[in-house]
DNA sequence: GTGGGTAGTCAAAAAAATCTGACTTATTGT
DNA sequence: ACAATAAGTCAGATTTTTTTGACTACCCAC
């Protein structure tokens, strides 16, 4: 697949396409994610995608992977400010859907 | 696949999922689309991925087929309303990647 | 009546995305 | 020490999406 991108706004749109990654998106906007959590929450969903999922956009630059080192020592991913500048985004078009 | 459809922006965001749709989406927005055109226009593109798409589009209420019963006799696919108030979310977005 | 353009459809193949199940490594709780 | 939890990876299978090539039907010009 070689990427011509004519369209300014395709890889935008592209990076929140995929099975999972607008659930994903919207439940990052709600709190910082964990893995095995995510994998609870999101019925249907399974280890690898989400792995993947959470992997392209962290490489997209719309989430960070944050290894908290206290107490349970796990890792989270949180929006960027690049993330968060598409909320508004999102609540445009969740306005438009009625 | 069942749609469980969580998201309420995951519609929308689906509805321009797909190789060719944001493309489409943006030359609709200069100008009425023809398919062979269109054809000729998208390189690497293929008729019966962009007819899906169309249809799809169409479907989706974001765009209008309209036979044009005048000389050269011909089809046109047009934005709806609906397909012109998603114009300023694309707008946004192409905004936010630079 | 032959060639070219428009607007497609259909079946099959190829490519891409997603899912499954087994396995890993490290940490924590009892 | 043993089991559980967290956060994955890997190979292979399945499913979905996209592409290819052949074919249709209608008009128009020469």
């Amino acid at each position: 697949m070689e990427e011509t991108e004519t369209c300014p706004a395709q890889r935008l749109l592209k990076m929140l396409s995929g099975k999972w990654k607008a659930e994903i998106f919207r439940l990052a906007v709600e709190s910082p994610l964990r893995f095995n959590n995510l994998l609870r929450q999101i019925q249907g969903s399974n280890k690898q995608s989400l792995a993947t999922a959470l992997k392209e956009l962290e490489e997209e630059g719309l989430l960070e992977k944050i290894t908290i080192k206290l107490k349970p020592l796990h890792i989270e991913y949180n929006l960027t400010e690049k993330g968060k500048a598409l909320i508004p985004v999102f609540q445009h078009l969740e306005g438009l859907s009625q």
